[in-house]
DNA sequence: TTCCGACAGTGGGGTCGCAAT
DNA sequence: ATTGCGACCCCACTATCGGAA
């Protein structure tokens, strides 16, 4: 690959970091576990890196390709080449190659794609062929995501991490930050300020396994729906009003309703945080399979806002007017948006005055659950808004059901669980006494589990064909889950929502597990 | 010294829509 | 027409590091 006159532009602009400095850089960071030694070395890196170099350095640190899909497969990139001897590619040389090879299309095409992939192994040292072969197959696990490139990029600037934290938020994304402080040092940081038409990430909630337990934890605090939908931040800046997602994906297109919504209320300027959800003709909420569904169409709205039309509900105000209210307290925010936004546009809540008041607290929930809703959110009164962080002050609480089911067979694990059974194949039983696959789970176990599971599976194997072992159906685990959802993919029609291992019961037999009947009777709602 | 908050990793199901077959 | 696949929606849980208490 002849580019003499790419590089030799480069060296006078001092940037065009080499790919084989990335990869170095990769490896050392997945090689330590200390995660101030990794901060150290992205430091170290971003020093020498150009603002230019940006968008891509970064993306590639996080094992994410900036171009999305390239169209390329095992087959192509599994096809040994000779290493080159010396490293010589640079990362926008690489950069550019990769967004070619993303955009051929065509006859002929696969030929083209497997020629530009020769073409880039062969121009590639035998420890870039792996960082990009990590990087194309998006494996590249170096425990060094966005969090540990903010405190590389302030070590590196010498800015106050805090500060460039918050500057993420407000800017929804490292890279414009970076590239901006890399460019003009520390004062950058002014810059990015809360400005309504600009999204910032959302504040997220933890899990508490009761509303005791939360309202304990936070005591006075309100109490609030949660609803199954999807969440939306409401930008209206005069007669210009935007809608974005949870990753600050523009959907306003898709949400005429909220449009509408937004230029009724009485107020020019504000960010509204919220939910979207689709409601039936008695009010109850639809299933969030059909609000996904209906927030999802893009190509023929207005059929689709016919079919199921949705509605907001706002929880939080975080500019109004021009004022950023991102670090009053919660009560002031409320305050804010109940001047702003009528009741029924509001999440419904109660005030709880601390854990002597907890039966309201219980009672409001039993109330939602009772209204079709998902379950409570319970905040501290008296927090900030926490934009791009799961706040310790926002506890969300969800009833969850438990069955015994039977596992049918395992997956080898991916990464720090290779070797290790981990995904297991769920099933109840049936009328007939076989077994129905309910769906998967890989969470909850320890690494004690995971070990156990391993062995014992291993003993109860028929076959192995390398990705999944089938068992002797035997073995009966405990599983905790949402819910039930309707399901294309499993016999019995339904699948369970964010299913978990609780324990295994080596007390039961495969014949005293949970049956589909009995499991499809406690959820009717869902298959009616 | 112990505790706990923040992160990264390990994947789950569904839906839409585009591209390849 | 069908099918495969990526990008987003929703997400739970454990292990680990390192600062807070």
């Amino acid at each position: 690959m002849p580019r003499r006159g790419v590089r030799a532009a480069c060296a006078m602009h001092h940037g065009c970091m080499l790919l084989s400095r990335l990869a170095q850089v990769s490896q050392e960071v997945a090689a330590t576990s200390a995660r101030s030694r990794k901060i150290g070395l992205l430091a170290e890196l971003f020093r020498d890196a150009d603002a230019d170099d940006v968008p891509i350095v970064i993306p590639y640190l996080a094992g994410r390709l900036p171009q999305g899909r390239l169209g390329v497969g095992w087959k192509v990139l599994s096809r040994p080449v000779a290493p080159a001897a010396e490293p010589a590619l640079t990362v926008r040389e690489v950069h550019a190659l990769l967004t070619e090879l993303g955009e051929v299309s065509g006859t002929g095409a696969q030929e083209r794609r497997a020629r530009l992939v020769g073409e880039l192994m062969a121009a590639a040292t035998a420890e870039e062929q792996r960082f990009l072969l990590g990087l194309i197959t998006g494996e590249v696990r170096q425990g060094a995501l966005d969090a540990v490139a903010v405190e590389g990029l302030a070590r590196a600037t010498g800015a106050p991490a805090a500060d460039v934290r918050r500057a993420v938020m407000l800017a929804g994304s490292l890279q414009t930050v970076a590239q901006a402080l890399l460019a003009r040092g520390p004062e950058a940081l002014e810059g990015f300020r809360l400005t309504v038409g600009r999204p910032v990430l959302p504040m997220l909630a933890h899990t508490a396994a009761s509303v005791s337990e939360a309202v304990d934890k936070l005591g006075v605090c309100a109490v609030e729906e949660k609803l199954d939908g999807i969440r939306v931040q409401l930008h209206r800046d005069g007669d210009d009003v935007r809608v974005y997602t949870r990753t600050l994906d523009d959907i306003t297109d898709r949400l005429p309703e909220l449009t509408g919504a937004a230029l009724d209320l009485k107020g020019e300027r504000f960010i509204l945080d919220g939910e979207v959800i689709a409601l039936d003709g008695a009010g109850r909420p639809r299933s969030f399979q059909e609000t996904a569904g209906r927030v999802g169409s893009r190509v023929d709205v207005v059929t689709a806002a016919r079919t199921v039309p949705v509605s907001p509900v706002f929880f939080d105000a975080l500019s109004v007017d021009g004022q950023d209210l991102l670090d009053l307290p919660f009560a002031e925010r409320h305050a804010e948006l109940a001047r702003l936004v009528p009741e029924p546009m509001r999440v419904r809540r109660t005030l709880v005055d601390g854990p002597a008041d907890l039966s309201a607290a219980e009672r409001f929930l039993a109330d939602t659950l009772e209204r079709g809703h998902e379950g409570v959110v319970i905040k501290a009164l008296d927090a900030p808004y926490s934009a791009g962080r799961r706040g310790a002050s926002w506890l969300k609480v969800k009833p969850v059901h438990t069955l015994d089911l039977v596992v049918l067979a395992a997956e080898w694990g991916h990464g720090r669980r290779t070797g290790k059974l981990s995904n297991l194949h769920l099933g109840a039983r049936d009328a007939d006494g076989s077994f129905a696959m309910l769906g998967k789970t890989f969470k909850g176990m320890t690494d004690a589990m995971l070990a156990w599971q391993t062995e014992r599976l291993r003993e109860l194997a028929v076959e192995d064909d390398g990705h999944v072992v089938t068992v002797r159906p035997e073995l009966v685990v405990e599983i905790a889950y949402d819910g039930l959802q309707r399901s294309t993919r499993y016999p019995a029609g339904v699948t369970l929502r964010f299913a978990r291992v609780v324990r295994y019961r080596e007390d039961k037999a495969a014949a005293e597990a949970d049956t589909v009947a009995t499991l499809l009777a406690a959820h009717r709602e869902v298959t009616r």
